[in-house]
DNA sequence: ATATTTTTGTGCATATTATAACATATTTAT
DNA sequence: ATAAATATGTTATAATATGCACAAAAATAT
């Protein structure tokens, strides 16, 4: 039975990692997997497995474990994977390609409609397939095409301004490359993907447990 | 003074957000800034920010709070920004041509040496004056060419083999950006960028708060 | 000079997160 | 059928992390 608390971002972060688990064991054709297994596997505990699963409903079964395509099902279900999204990439230069480029994101139901950039050199190239649209048309493409999921990937100088345009459309999410942290209302979800920090983290780590040496 | 205390991951991780934010204030000609303040950009509680600061050392001063530019350095310091790191890519696909173009993280201190890959329609292009080499040739020139940090942009089933060279010729520190847990030993590095993970936790938001309509 | 204000560093309380323990249900083996 | 083994969901406990409060120090104002 699936418990009313608000679940925390501690356990949601770990969702997609079961998510891809899950996905390589069926691939393997396992159809049956213990917490003390996956655990194995995984690398969290086998109590903390069982406990962030319970958090969404009792999937499991005493003395069984759990049937590996149900819970994968499931969920892909809570991260929202069995719905489509609309999405559009504002930004066409390194990362927006190389995102626009990534065809995994479709299976997983992220829809790709259109792809913006103010630079007259990118404007009218295709990428899978999508013309690259001046960005001077977003506010009206936006009017005229609800869009679930918005992607900047602009330098962090104008990522403020094109979340606004999105915010004021209506879009609800939007993953964020730019190197700053943008400003909406409470009802917008922000993802950050911070790649400098990211990097930070790995130098901080190297130095701290002396493992690098100039 | 410096505590003795280990940090926890938790603070490792703010301290990127703490060096943006300081630069920021660098480039606004802001010289002093008290936890109070900073708490009111960044979003921390100024307790946190006292707290985190204080687990490398005694930066600020009672009565008039922290000098930016002291704050800045040190901070860049304790991350290993006052170093130089060589790097180098594998895969020189969407995401490999992304970060190696991405000039900032030069500034930054890691020195991108070279780029490999394995599809000789990319062998010989020049990304940022750096020649993409043949894969075959990695094991030869980590043999001649001590790195410090080695990039994973290949796809999931040949990032482990890249980790395996990587860590056979001395690399401490792994960037991953391919969707899989590689295995190293103990004394080497792995930082992880799953933007598959990010996506689907802004889903799960999205449909968590019912800000989702299909 | 003195008083007032500011603001840190830190001890302590609270909240959150992770792990361990176990009663209970189910499966497997005999 | 019965016993032993397995493995869940859940509660209890431990470990982390965050936030509050305040003495002490320094800056600023009077
Ligand atoms: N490439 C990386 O590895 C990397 C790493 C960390 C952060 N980032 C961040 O990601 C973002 C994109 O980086 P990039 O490397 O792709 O940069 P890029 O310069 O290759 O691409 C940015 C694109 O945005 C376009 N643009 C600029 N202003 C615009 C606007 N107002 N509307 C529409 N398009 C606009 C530019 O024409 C350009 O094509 C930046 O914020 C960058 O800081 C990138
Ligand atoms: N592009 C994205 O937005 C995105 C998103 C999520 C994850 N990723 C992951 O990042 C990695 C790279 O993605 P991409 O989009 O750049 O893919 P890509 O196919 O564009 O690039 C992969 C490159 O690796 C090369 N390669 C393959 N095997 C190799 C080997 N053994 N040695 C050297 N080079 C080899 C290929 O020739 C290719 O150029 C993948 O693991 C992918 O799953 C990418």
């Amino acid at each position: 039975m699936a418990k009313e608390t608000k679940i925390s971002m501690a356990v949601i972060r770990r969702l997609p990692k079961y998510h891809r688990y899950l996905a390589e064991l069926l691939t393997n054709d396992i159809d049956r997997i213990s917490s003390k297994e996956l655990s194995e596997r995984i690398g969290f505990t086998a109590s903390q497995i069982r406990q962030d699963l319970n958090c969404f409903g009792d999937f499991g079964q005493q003395g069984y474990g759990y049937n590996v395509r149900d819970l994968y099902n499931e969920i892909g279900k809570i991260l929202g994977l069995d719905k489509n999204y609309k999405t559009i990439i504002v930004g066409a230069g390194n990362i927006g390609q190389a995102v626009a480029n990534y065809s995994k994101f479709e299976k997983l139901g992220f829809h790709l409609q259109a792809i913006f950039d103010k630079n007259p050199k990118l404007v009218g190239i295709r990428i899978r397939d999508i013309e690259v649209k001046d960005v001077d048309c977003l506010n009206s493409y936006l009017a005229q095409n609800p869009t679930d999921i918005g992607i900047i990937c602009v330098p962090k100088e104008h990522a403020q301004m094109v979340a606004d345009i999105m915010v004021k459309h209506g879009i609800k999410g939007i993953w964020n490359f730019a190197p700053t942290d943008i400003k909406v209302p409470d009802d917008v979800i922000v993802e950050n993907v911070h790649l400098s920090e990211s990097l930070m983290t790995l130098s901080y780590r190297l130095n701290e447990s002396n493992l690098f040496n100039e």
